[in-house]
DNA sequence: GTGGCGATGTTGACACTGGCAACATTGACG
DNA sequence: CGTCAATGTTGCCAGTGTCAACATCGCCAC
């Protein structure tokens, strides 16, 4: 009703949630899931506390939404680094770099988005299971499809015997996985730069060798 | 003054300290670090909420007298799961099961008291560098130092070349610590049982191909 | 002894959080 | 034009970490 000052924006916000999660998102990059505070978040979108509860039925309703978009992008730099792995004649040397890029990415984007990443595995609970549908890239694969991927792959090119395959992300995954949450969270924190690189070409190596 | 109702515990404490850890280490156990609330912890000492300002400077000093606490009990499990391994005759024999020994024992601490091995890693910031020295087991060592000597003991054998050792605790931590938290904390929380058995031969077997 | 003093524990307050309940505003649809 | 459900707001509550001021105690010099 008060025609006043600069066009006051209207009562409902109209994208509120997105733009909820969008706040989160931001505040999740610097400060990981513990940043990410409701009424830090609706303060950011303009809006007073307790409007999300129209949208989240919680803070960890929100934080969920959260945590999926932080998954869609490690998925996504995934994706792009793959794409990026320099071309080989030989499929199975192909097949590696992807593996390696797959591995490299991961670690890449713990180590450069760290709040992203920590932010990605801290979904609330409530999560029932694993759902692969969620957190995808613009290829519609989750970070897990994409290393499914490179190990059918390499067991399609003939560098990994078929009987061997079963269970095999676990092992990469875990060492990737490890590697990243030792280095940002871990005792590994404070490890200089150079030594991260050598951790990281040791792990992938030793990875490689063991699949 | 009162000599009131039994024994009234007197004014002061007098292991206020360790009471404190000791509540710290109980919350943690079933809540993980989130749950070592200071207050709570002061009312499991039952001692007022700010007596604990007299022990530590803030609540993550008290939070990382409890993680090195749990850090202590992992070194601990991982002690008697090295002393129980199977005996070999051949050397090589032996330091593959004393690893082997190691890495079950990691992600064993993990999924059996998942709070305190939450706990043990989520040591607050400040931590100024990696303290091998602290966390340790009755033998004095911490698990890095097992995992350590469980390598060397390796190269020792022969089982492992000596050029190939720098970084090779990479490798193997990376592995176990992974598998351990994305059972615990992520994506493989929900896994039945007969799979995570699974899921931690493939990662230990193929660490050990990988070495 | 006794007086004082530092170490230890307590009370009370503050700002912050997540969540509930009650109220206000709005657009859509009859 | 009237009604209603969706959306946003105000006010409140318990719980948290932390600070400041006060209370109680053990110990040591005199």
């Amino acid at each position: 009703m008060p025609a006043d000052s600069a066009a006051a924006r209207p009562y409902h916000h109209g994208q509120l949630r997105d733009a909820l999660v969008d706040a989160g998102l931001q505040l999740a990059r610097t400060g990981g899931p513990d940043a990410v505070v409701l009424r830090a978040v609706t303060r950011a979108a303009g809006v007073s506390h307790n409007a999300a509860y129209r949208h989240f039925a919680d803070r960890d309703s929100l934080l969920r939404a959260v945590c999926e978009r932080c998954m869609s992008r490690l998925a996504t730099l995934m994706e792009q680094r793959i794409a990026e792995a320099e071309p080989h004649a030989d499929p199975q040397d192909a097949a590696w770099a992807r593996l390696g890029a797959v591995g490299r990415a991961y670690v890449e984007f713990a180590t450069t988005e760290v709040g992203w990443f920590r932010t990605a595995f801290a979904v609330p609970d409530a999560a029932e299971a694993f759902h692969p549908t969620e957190g995808v890239g613009p290829g519609g694969l989750g970070p897990y499809d994409l290393l499914s991927a490179g190990l059918d792959e390499l067991v399609a090119a003939g560098a990994i015997p078929a009987e061997r395959r079963p269970g095999l992300e676990y092992a990469a995954w875990s060492a990737v996985h490890g590697l990243s949450t030792l280095l940002i969270d871990g005792p590994l924190r404070a490890l200089p730069a150079a030594e991260r690189e050598q951790a990281l070409t040791v792990v992938l190596d030793s990875v490689s060798r063991g699949l």
